[in-house]
DNA sequence: AATGAATGAGCGTTCATTCAT
DNA sequence: AATGAATGAACGCTCATTCAT
């Protein structure tokens, strides 16, 4: 039943479909509250406050103001995880590899920077970064694949923690500026990172 | 401390000495907690707890829990800007500018590496940073003197917002990593950033 | 049961049948969670749970949890009552009528210990009982038939709500114990609590 | 300090003197409730509601709706287990240790008959008797006072649960009938009771 | 200035009940 | 009649802040 409705979300019940929605919409709340106030300061309240729901129903769809973080946040690294897999399985050489990243990276970013600015939410005057699990597994496989990409001469060998390092802090604090631009250009900002780091890489102390 | 000072009340005005000796005992046993339970998990009780005193003195000498938390912020951003001041005024090229700042930062975050935590503070699973306003206007002087450097030709005509971020993410990001090492080396990490950057920068696309 | 039904629906009104059917099912379950969890943590939820209907169908034929509870109780009380009442019709002495009384109850408590736990229901540490409005009126019948019994000459003048109270507090805690033995036995019980009352009931002050 | 204050109850600074006061009005307008309400339908604001005080102020004399609910119970089964005590160890007959014990009891239950209501609180139509671990304990202790006096030959030689719960059940049940008259008399009610029990035990089946 | 009890808004969460389907 | 999602009042409890002492 629930296989052959899914395939034709037109045919669903009205039950259904204001299920769908609810959920989609105390996702959307909660998007733009944390975002907003930063995990911290968000209530339930604020999250349900932003859909007409009653507070209740959060409960009917997610079991804690936690759980709709983490669907929000894995929501959105699921959506780029991928793509950054892809980017580094096809990559030839260490410049392909950044510039497939960076470019895979920003332009995630503009299409979504709603998602996006809730890593960067700032409340009051402090700015606060979050990265969850999946931000976190996604940051650990880029630095198998420079361990990876050392071993196979292709990324030069430098200190492997430091340079995922630099590639993390550049690719997140560039984005912060891209995305408050008028019309940010991913690509611009991709070639940017990348010159950057293929540029200065063998510069850096190398092991002997 | 109470022992102490009645051994001779009448050496210095006793108010004025257990004044600033309470506001120094808040302003170190809040870096403690924040460090430890991070910002919103901290409770005033969890740092005057710290003290001995009672909780409402805390009121005596901060406002709120946030101003004691920007008084901190900004204790630890007023011991780096001066000396980050100094390095630029001192620089007389792109690469000392830049390893003179680097060293400053990496330096400072050892140094200080609990108030560097608390930025860092984690609660559950999930990562958390936090810059505070002094540290931003700090990171916004380092824009100024970039500005100022392209300017007097000794820093290259690149996107100047785009560098700014670069730096501080790698800043960041790689103080971060050095600072779980078991032996940190701030001469290292400042070596490695300086390098990526200076040997980097020639093939970033120049503003013509 | 829908597949019980589905053979031959023409067999009787499936309506009446399922009403009626339902009706018993809420009750069962009721029995079954009241007695685990006692009245106050149990929710209508978890009573529904366990006939498989929807949580807004438990409506249809109970307007709120107590009812469903006093229900409950009701039933018991029913069961016994019309038992109780017989005993005392054809007691021709006072030992008879104890016995019989007793023999009743503790006959019930034994075959019915699920609904009778729940009278007994504890919550963490506090043993709690709950006597219902059925229950309380089968005992002021026992006052009644006390104070004819006295009026009549078969039971001894004393003061009837003393004996009246002495009987229920010995037939409950005595009950209590008695379901909680690996072999129940109603007989000895009623023994030993007809003789505890039949012996002692000439010593008790006698009104003039 | 405290003990010395606590010598004269009326050089309490205020502070003291308010807390003590708190403290009491927290627990009468406990007692008061409870009695009502029952446990499980009685509310921490409920409680304070009846004092006057802010529903924080509750937290910082008591922990939790049980602990103030234990206080309660220990504070009554506190006052009447050292006198049951005293009564057992002086009594030299069966019938002694009896009167003595129901009339420690009754009397106990007219002085503070409102905590003795709590224990028999209905909410709505449902009698509701709930003993905590003090009252349990106290119980324990009768029936252990119970199995050395079979062994020592003082008390026969019947079966010891049903003896106990016989006492307790008209203990309860009797006191519950007392108090509601208008002129209470707990020894008229330890004389019924002793007599029923001391006449009725040689009929009781004795163990060979 | 120091104290610490009192305050009460607000939190995350539950659940008996309603109601659109 | 049955469903089960929606409702929202109420819960136990926390804690930044106030204020009488």
């Amino acid at each position: 039943m629930t296989q052959l409705e899914a395939q034709d979300p037109a045919r669903l019940g009205k039950r259904e479909k204001t299920k769908a929605a609810n959920q989609q919409a105390i996702l959307d709340a909660a998007r733009k509250v944390f975002a907003e106030l930063g995990y911290g300061a968000t209530t339930v309240r604020d999250i349900i406050r932003g859909t007409g729901l009653a507070s209740g129903t959060f409960y009917n769809y997610f079991k804690s103001k936690e759980e709709v973080f983490q669907a929000l946040m894995d929501e959105s690294a699921l959506r780029v995880r991928p793509a950054l897999i892809q980017e580094r399985l096809k990559a030839t050489t260490f410049e392909e590899f950044l510039r497939g990243m960076f470019l895979v990276f920003f332009s995630y970013v503009v299409d979504d920077n709603r998602a996006y600015t809730m890593m960067r939410a700032n409340s009051g005057q402090i700015r606060v970064r979050m990265d969850t699990p999946e931000v976190i597994a996604g940051f650990d496989e880029l630095r198998v694949d420079i361990d990876d990409g050392i071993e196979r001469g292709v990324v030069p060998n430098v200190d492997p923690e430091y340079l995922t390092a630099a590639l993390i802090g550049i690719a997140f604090e560039m984005a912060d500026r891209m995305v408050q631009r008028d019309d940010p250009d991913p690509i611009a900002a991709a070639d940017f990172a990348t010159a950057l780091v293929v540029g200065g890489i063998d510069l850096v102390p190398h092991k002997k």
